[in-house]
DNA sequence: TCCTATCACTTGCTAATTGCAAGTGACCAG
DNA sequence: CTGGTCACTTGCAATTAGCAAGTGATAGGA
């Protein structure tokens, strides 16, 4: 996570936040989370077909934003996967609100899964 | 407005909504237009400082995908000004969860102004 | 033992985007 | 005729994105 005295654009939160998640494809590694996705893996397999290199580059910004942790599935060979820290499973009901904003506006785009909708921040830490 | 047919990344929402928005300035006018700022020069006063080409740039993007609608406020020399459609209005529900969200989480940020938080997309169209 | 496969990345390289600084065009006021 | 305002545009260097291919650690099978 960045450290304490982080300099930011300004002090407006909406700045600070496009800081950290503004870019195209953030936010679609954290609605993987979401959805139960924890691997490198998984998030390259998702529809929208993330470069390699971009994702990489993603979870260490997330993670150095504390959005996400990396956590060690096994030892040997050394693997690792992603899971979504407080910080990052409180963006839930930011991707709500746009998955309701997009599909209302977006012709063609699917519905947010009910699943989704239906998710709360505290299920999505620990046991799943 | 992008034609029907527009072809995204996928059919999910949140992808469709990432392509169209998913930067660091674009929210940042649709923030300022949400507290009632409307000129290019308003845009361009904001704390952090948008360099003049981005916006340019940036406004057009708003206006193809139907968020933001260019008006003309006076003829000579022709003056534009750019107001919020029901679309762009609409994003209102996302920045103020973001904005929560980032208030929370960054610390040095100042809370969500209280009009921002009170306001309601309806509020945001026509009559101021 | 050697071969193949898996997973999670990295590297090289080109193309596109960003951001800074400066310039432009239309007009008005003195 | 001069200077100023507003809303952009342009040029250019620097950063970032994206594609394709490669790497390293290890397991499993012939």
């Amino acid at each position: 996570m960045k450290s304490l005295a982080q300099n930011y654009r300004s002090q407006c939160p909406l700045s600070a936040a496009l800081e950290m998640i503004g870019d195209k494809w953030s936010l679609l590694i954290v609605r993987d989370m979401c959805m139960g996705k924890s691997r490198y893996g998984d998030f390259q397999n998702s529809p929208e077909g993330i470069p390699s290199n971009i994702l990489a580059n993603r979870l260490r910004q997330l993670e150095e934003n504390g959005i996400i942790k990396k956590q060690p599935y096994q030892t040997n060979p050394p693997r690792y996967e992603y899971l979504l820290s407080p910080k990052g499973a409180d963006l839930l009901p930011v991707l709500q609100q746009l998955g309701l904003w997009a599909h209302r506006y977006v012709p063609g785009s699917m519905p947010p899964p009910d699943d989704f909708m239906a998710a709360k921040p505290e299920e999505l830490l620990a046991g799943k």
